[in-house]
DNA sequence: TTGTTAATTAACGTAAGTGATAATTAAGTA
DNA sequence: TACTTAATTATCACTTACGTTAATTAACAA
């Protein structure tokens, strides 16, 4: 069974989907350097704890930090998910399905 | 402000997303047409209200029918989504971005 | 050891999501 | 006018999601 509702649902919340575009645009990130104003820290934890089990970012220890950073698979799974309905575009993006296979 | 969550949150439940995968890939169906067996036609019913607000799929009316398709920007805004992220992918991408103007 | 920093887990309250059955609306059809 | 079909809205129950404060775990520093 696919997964691509669970990572959408993953995605399906602003503070999450920043978080992924931050890492996403700057790379690898510490939770205390992902934290938004807007929530507490407990409440962040979770978010990153949401991402993980969706499989969209993966925690790296060093020393009392965990360093997050985008599993490029996940963010492909969706590129992916958008070409097979390349038909819809008119048919003119099958350039991309050549370009997701050699990014992989 | 992005609706790209509310996007991702409606695709983030798998009856609403195999109802879109169904319209992308049959074109326009009714209710009753999409009607899954494992969910009442009221619950089927929300799931069409939520891809509506969420600007995923539009309803047409025709007599007791209500017939549903995807509305295709929906679709290109993830794929554009995926695409602002490119780098992420060893810069291999660039020809999509072509790819999804020409589909405009 | 004691204190500080970083992050998580525990416990709790409230809002939102999802499903069911029953009732309602609207449009055909006999 | 009934009757049937198609879909939605109303109501209710239950679960999940999300936020908070408090407590805990783990690592580093004085």
């Amino acid at each position: 069974m696919s997964q691509l509702p669970t990572t959408f649902a993953a995605l399906g919340n602003a503070t999450r989907l920043a978080i992924v575009e931050r890492l996403l645009a700057e790379g690898e990130l510490s939770a205390g350097a992902l934290q938004a104003d807007s929530v507490t820290p407990p409440a962040m934890s979770r978010h990153f704890k949401v991402l993980r089990e969706a499989g969209i970012v993966v925690q790296r220890v060093d020393a009392q930090r965990r360093l997050y950073s985008v599993k490029p698979e996940a963010v492909q799974a969706i590129g992916e998910w958008v070409l097979n309905f390349r038909e819809f575009w008119a048919g003119s993006l099958d350039r991309l399905d050549a370009a997701l296979k050699d990014a992989k």
